[in-house]
DNA sequence: GAGTTAATACTAAAAATTTCGTAACTCAAA
DNA sequence: TTTGAGTTACGAAATTTTTAGTATTAACTC
């Protein structure tokens, strides 16, 4: 009976809506459509589908207000960073973290702070690890 | 007229498709099909009607080698790599890769050995850039 | 309550992606 | 040359993802 793995990432629709809700905490159909950009042109009801998608699929969860219903995301942006970069890691970097950074501070324009930053976060670990 | 924008980022299977040309350089329909692991089970047709696809939207070449095309990565790895971390980096991490990084290090399992590269890399980066 | 407004529930169309079948073709060998 | 094995070309079915329409419901006002 095994079949269902369906990977746990989000479409790339959900991640947009996702977005939102992590910046809004929570929110209406209503909150996160006023949200999107401009030239989104989305119905509204498109909008409502794709949240009752993600509730769904557990990603978030919602609570009545009223007629209306708040959504608020059950899974955290930081969790998804971490998903996201293991999948990426894995699919492109032969599963070694260690290259996808390099290939992060060879091509990618980092300032001199961000590279600084970046270090300071490296040593921490590594101190920490060592005790 | 601009409208055509279309991400540039390889769907799923392109990619499984392009991670078994970049490993063998170049191939055939046969010998990419050859490649994927046991359980994948797809018809060689299909494997053909993915790289012919790769090949209309230029990510691969191919000439012909008697009755067979051989297909050939025109996009390199690397430079999908590149392209992919500024992807999930403006996505996903507020287009701070210093952000991403951290994400990495925080969370994800990485050796000892892996933090030690990672600095390495940072502290060789900011040398060149300094120096 | 009747009427208005705005939301949800449900269904399905539209679009994109993935998969495969059939027919035509190519080469090599008999 | 014909046959056979393996290939490509093409079209389209199957699946997944994205979008939207219609009907229903809930709250508010009069």
């Amino acid at each position: 009976m095994r079949q269902k793995k369906k990977s746990d990432l989000l479409t790339e629709v959900e991640l947009e809506f996702m977005t939102q809700l992590w910046a809004l905490e929570e929110g209406t159909v209503r909150d996160v459509l006023d949200q999107l950009p401009e030239d989104r042109n989305l119905a509204y009801t498109s909008a409502a589908t794709i949240l009752r998608i993600l509730e769904q699929k557990n990603f978030v969860s919602s609570r009545k207000d009223g007629k209306r219903h708040i959504f608020r995301p059950l899974l955290a942006k930081d969790a998804y960073q971490t998903r996201s970069l293991k999948d990426l890691s894995m699919k492109l970097f032969d599963d070694a973290p260690a290259s996808l950074v390099a290939r992060l501070v060879d091509d990618v324009d980092l300032s001199e702070e961000a590279l600084g930053q970046i270090r300071a976060l490296v040593d921490r670990r590594l101190k920490n690890d060592t005790g």
